[in-house]
RNA sequence: GUCCCCAUCGUCUAGUCAGGUCCAGGACACUGGCCUUUCACGCCGGCAACACCGGUUCGAAUCCGGUUGGGGACGCCA
């Protein structure tokens, strides 16, 4: 059985480069039956967080990426790690080294300004040190011959061992370091494919001479491209909201998300959209691309106002309500919020959109837009007004389908377009210049508010009269 | 600096492994139009790319070499 896994660190919020990470790892592990493994590595306790893991944690849960095993704790992990570095001492594969940091940084810059790599000059390899306070303890890395691997996205990749330097397994303070606890982690969950960003490239053979070491069978490795900002470097703060509960925040589907991130770095031919069982069954890393690429956040809010247009009411209304409540609406009344979601998700990009769209038709008091009323709130349409309202108030059923009707018969009548009636309208009824359709307006809001409304904004302008 | 990786429209990409069907296809964005009670949706159209130079070949976006450009890594961070 194929075992994936995603090893977040702590250090702050899971951004959309660790998500697609993340989705990737799921999505072949779905795909092959296997098994998904979360991983919290904090092993650096400065920078790790409890807060950072929450929030990884519910990033996770929000895209409906599900792991089947953990989370792990690394920090929870150190006798598995203390065994396997001890073992390694014990087969003479690594060392204790006496070496001080300033010691290191002389070294460094010693081999740069030669024109070298910098890296540990291997002074405490073969001295046979033992254990001191402040020593660290070093793998042996072979001094010469190659580290080679086959890359499920990248192809062959082959280092000379002379590029790598002897690393630091366990620090000073006793902890294992990353490269180790990831290869004894690996080890010990039975990891067989190891899919992760780019810049892990360099670290692979590092990782695969562990494993040589310690005599056990090497995973399989798949390194993704890695995104980058608009501006072509890497993703960071400053490129805005990246992380993906701002994405939640904004109003976007996590469906529309992991969309969009699927299709960067993967393709399947010229499609676009892919359902989660679609994408199950269509990924495959050999058409993961070698390119790194830019996030097109453009992108993503077409895919997301798509999903929102494709989603049922039902759907769309429970997804809504966290953000009408966060607009103040309390003791919604389910029944309304499904029927005006019904017209608004043709026009909404997001929820956020979504839910100021939805107003008009949840607030008892509206307020016109200072655009639409200077335009349209004019005393011209004063006397139109009143004689609609009073037929309006006498309409048995109130409904689009016996308002268009009476409509026609009231332009006609009156010899205008409806467009000279229906911009005053909206702004009448909705305070906006943009809004669904002037009759789904009118059946949702029900004949008492619309008669009160328009008796208001006749007032108001009847006010705005007299000002001037 | 050293090593590793990469290179098709502004962006994401198809095509590259098995060279001709590609004067390069799709999507987003931008844009012209149609529809229309506004805003959207929808529909029709437009703009726009094989980084460069050599080589192999009857023929190269596709294969090879180099150049340039970009990214990544060089931590007692992960």
């Amino acid at each position: 059985m194929i075992v994936t896994r995603f090893p977040p660190s702590p250090t702050g919020y899971l951004h959309i480069g660790g998500a697609r990470t993340a989705l990737f790892n799921w999505l072949f592990s779905k795909q092959q039956g296997g098994k998904f493994i979360l991983r919290i590595e904090d092993t650096d306790e400065q920078r790790s967080t409890d807060d950072a893991t929450a929030a990884i944690l519910e990033s996770m849960e929000w895209l409906g990426l599900s792991w089947d095993e953990g989370p792990y704790f690394q920090s929870r992990r150190y006798d598995i790690y203390n065994e396997v570095i001890d073992r390694l001492i014990a087969d003479g594969q690594a060392y204790h080294c006496h070496c001080s940091p300033e010691d290191l940084e002389r070294q460094r810059q010693n081999a740069r300004s030669k024109g070298l790599k910098p890296k540990y000059d291997g002074t405490c390899r073969d001295l046979g040190l033992d254990p001191a306070p402040g020593s660290v303890v070093r793998l042996k890395i072979p001094l010469s011959g190659i580290t080679q691997f086959i890359d499920l996205v990248k192809g062959p990749i082959r280092f000379d061992n002379e590029e790598l330097d002897d690393l630091i397994i366990r620090r000073s303070n006793g902890s294992p370091t990353y490269h180790l606890a990831v290869v004894a982690d690996d080890i010990s969950l039975g990891m067989t494919h190891v899919i992760r960003g780019d810049d892990h490239v360099n670290n692979t053979p590092r990782q695969i001479l562990i494993y040589k070491a310690l005599g056990e069978p090497i995973p399989k490795y798949a390194h993704l491209p890695m995104i980058l900002g608009p501006d072509k470097t890497r993703l960071s703060k400053r490129h805005g909201a990246m992380s993906v509960l701002a994405y939640r925040d904004m109003g976007y589907l996590p469906h529309a998300l992991l969309n969009a991130l699927a299709r960067l770095g993967w393709s399947y031919g010229d499609q676009e959209k892919f359902s989660m069982e679609e994408m199950i069954a269509k990924f495959s890393l050999e058409s993961v691309g070698k390119a790194a690429g830019v996030f097109n956040a453009e992108k993503l809010l077409d895919l997301n106002a798509w999903y929102i247009r494709e989603s049922s009411d039902e759907f769309l209304a429970e997804q809504l309500t966290p953000f009408l409540e966060t607009q103040g609406f309390t003791n919604l009344d389910a029944g309304k919020v499904r029927e005006v979601v019904s017209i608004l998700k043709v026009r909404s990009k997001t929820l956020v959109e979504m839910a100021e769209g939805a107003h008009f038709c949840l607030a008892e008091e509206i307020t016109y837009e200072k655009k639409g009323d200077d335009k349209f709130l004019k005393p011209g349409v004063l006397e139109l007004f009143e004689d609609l309202n009073n037929r309006l108030a006498a309409m048995p059923e109130f409904n689009q389908e016996s308002i268009e009707k009476l409509f026609i018969d009231f332009l006609e009548q009156k010899e205008i377009k409806l467009r000279k009636l229906a911009q005053p309208l909206r702004v009448a009824l909705t305070g906006k210049t943009a809004s669904p359709g002037i009759f789904e307006v009118m059946e949702i809001l029900g004949k008492e508010k619309v008669v009160e409304r328009i008796r208001k904004a006749a007032a108001h302008i009847k006010n705005k009269k007299q000002d001037a």
